[in-house]
DNA sequence: TCGAAAGAATAGTAATACTATCGAAAGATA
DNA sequence: TATCTTTCGATAGTATTACTATTCTTTCGA
């Protein structure tokens, strides 16, 4: 039994739905690439039809310009971490299990699991890890949180909130938990790479056990 | 008794020692002002020479570039609120009451704070909280870690992470929740004005009280 | 087979992120 | 007081970026 997933993302993102066409799949799985290699700044829509062997031009049809771009692969991201946790949780009814998985997702939503052709997920997550802050920390949010461009975020931020809060009602920061885990997540394993003084845990050949253990460990805490 | 506080940074950071001249001084007023009033992207040396009446030219006889003249700016909040921190909890020895100025230095640290002339650091701090991740989200921070562009950053958690040990030794994760207390801060200042869903708390009129409460409560539950 | 849409090719523009050179002025030194 | 040096303003120039616009060919669906 194969899952099929199908990502459907905020349509004011983009100007022609990528994934129709093989152009746009072209768009999608370069650019991951691309901005993994070279950082968000370096890359540019010319470098990229380069590439692709497409142009300038055409890109500019999918997309407005390279930050709506980060912002549809953000949101990728965490529709696609969303999608997963929901397939991983169905059956579960303990709240305490269920974010145990959600963590593990978080973690390492990449390996083992159901992707898509064109996206390379391990790699999503990297630029997650890396650019992902800059999708919101521009001077546009406000305009364009009122676009929805930031509902993925909002919505996973919802989702593993009501767990918290199903494990302990008298929490009073379910929320705060929530986005704290995400943003924890990706913190860590940035600084266990880059600035590892600033963090207790290690990340050996891309062993994320650590960084699960410590989410487990404070998300324990804060709940008892 | 006035407090004389003197700000001292990587000498790697500037070409020329902006606080020595009139020129300097006035290119670290005017690049706070204009970046937090147009955003980093939006912000370019050509802009900021004509609001100061100087030139690009001049400005680049300082920095390097805009990124560098950014990381010097939040060097130097990070090394003001450290030495804030130092000077207000100099006489006290319980450590639970250390932690508890450090978070309300890091929640307000410019409120009836000795600071200096050309800097504005209640703004500064909103740079820090919009823009402070992209200072060391770049495809260079391994380089620029090497030279120690990070080290206000990383002495900050260190002697936080030490009140942390203090508290509870056998707490496995004291740089991390360190960090954790500064990005916290940082990130649900930002969510509450921006994007209210990603957290609790509300911050109305700049009165951050809820934000130090929800730190407080989060260590005290991992420190127990 | 006709029409529309997709996209390749090309050109052009304003702004950005610099680099280089020159000369005036101001401050320190002898 | 002469001079030496550092500072900085003025000007010019370059490669790249972030687009926009137009035209022409191909393809694909009705």
């Amino acid at each position: 039994m194969a899952i099929e997933i199908k990502i459907t993302l905020n349509e004011g993102l983009y100007l022609k739905e990528p994934q129709e066409s093989a152009l746009g799949r072209n768009i999608i799985r370069h650019s991951i690439l691309m901005i993994d290699e070279f950082g968000f700044e370096a890359f540019t829509f010319k470098k990229l039809a380069r590439v692709i062997n497409s142009t300038e031009a055409s890109i500019y049809r999918y997309f407005e310009n390279k930050h709506l771009l980060l912002l549809y692969l953000v949101n990728w991201y965490w529709e696609w971490v969303h999608t997963l946790i929901a397939i991983n949780t169905m059956n579960i009814s303990d709240p305490n299990k269920r974010l145990k998985i959600i963590i593990r997702s978080l973690v390492s939503a990449s390996e083992d699991n159901p992707g898509v052709e064109f996206v390379n997920e391990s790699i999503l997550h990297s630029i997650v890890i890396s650019e992902g802050g800059k999708a919101y920390h521009t001077k546009d949010v406000d305009d364009e949180n009122s676009k929805g461009f930031f509902m993925s975020y909002k919505n996973l931020a919802n989702t593993v909130s009501k767990v918290i809060s199903e494990i302990n009602p008298k929490f009073k920061y379910p929320y705060a938990l929530a986005t704290n885990l995400f943003e924890m997540t990706n913190n860590h394993i940035y600084f266990a790479k880059h600035l590892p003084r600033l963090t207790d845990i290690s990340v050996k050949e891309n062993d994320l056990n650590e960084v699960e253990k410590m989410l487990n460990y404070f998300t324990d805490k804060l709940l008892k």
